[in-house]
DNA sequence: TCCAAACCCTTGGATGTCCTAGTATATTGC
DNA sequence: GCAATATACTAGGACATCCAAGGGTTTGGA
């Protein structure tokens, strides 16, 4: 990790904000700057976990996916969904985890445009393994105090909402 | 916006990890699965802002950076420091802005390693125009009430601070 | 029935991030 | 003073994300 900075970058940016007038959203841009560098950090741990299983973020959620479907199988355009990424982002994970051996394309029953990833022994295998490394290396030493994780997870529910998420 | 999902993704990843009898992370998953998921939103919520300027997230942040420094220049090095991002990344970004005509590389005065970024008028101006288009159209209408934005500051400010960001 | 519109996935291209390695310049220590 | 170490930037490569466009499959309305 590089030294750290004398200053929080953040809230110094939120004092230039300030100086020049911008007083009324120099709170929400501080807080949606910390968001953005909070996320970074959060990547690098968790990319740091997966590297040893050869899995990237992306990949793994894909895997944990699959490993929650009762089937072990999803459409690619559900996994795009429920990952909210864009499906082209799937198809670049399914190719390099297929490439893998960690998951298999088969082709839609009723459906013909449709396409099933499927989950193999080995990405079942490989999924609970780097979950757990994931559960005990970063979930279970997040630093966030309880309640501040409780805190989040509110804010950020009701912001997802807000955004069009999900209705429920 | 593509449809809303029926149910929070998330939500539901936390109760299949609570079924699995990992309640123990479960929320930090959750959380951290969240900030994930909103930096995304926000992110694409700036870009789409910034597109009409030319510009994208990285870039404006470094003519930002730029058009706070008293002398309107930096060294690269100081600049990938304070955005917290590698030096390669700077690199990147500065050579597309001087292909703009933002931004000019030149020579430090005293130390010949050193490459000092400096802000061109148009550069400067187009800074000025992209900072009020988001304070008006992202940080204005952020979507977090006022509670939530301190609620964030302070959490992720914590946050930031223990993952080594700034000693302050 | 049949064709247009909608939907699903993939290809190709643009960006951004990081890492590794290489070149050039400074600083340190003997 | 000079060699070894440290620092600064850049080149090349791997990945991820998105968008635009194209080809195949289904659906729905005339």
């Amino acid at each position: 990790m590089a030294t750290p900075l004398p200053r929080d970058p953040i809230a110094d940016a939120r004092l230039n904000w300030e100086r020049h007038g911008w007083s009324d959203v120099a709170a929400p841009m501080a807080a949606i700057t910390a968001i953005m560098r909070t996320q970074q950090i959060l990547l690098a741990r968790i990319e740091g976990i997966l590297k040893p299983f050869g899995l990237t973020f992306a990949r793994y959620e894909l895997l944990a996916l699959l490993s929650f479907a009762r089937s072990g199988a999803l459409p690619m355009n559900k996994a795009s969904a429920l990952l909210q990424v864009h499906p082209t982002s799937v198809t670049n994970a399914v190719d390099r985890l297929q490439g893998a051996g960690l998951v298999i394309r088969s082709p839609h029953p009723t459906d013909g445009r449709t396409t099933l990833i499927e989950l193999t022994q080995e990405g079942r295998t490989l999924a609970k393994r780097a979950t757990a490394a994931l559960n005990s290396e970063v979930f279970a030493q997040s630093g966030f105090a309880e309640q501040d994780v409780d805190q989040l997870i509110r804010i950020l529910g009701t912001f997802r909402r807000n955004a069009g998420d999900f209705s429920e």
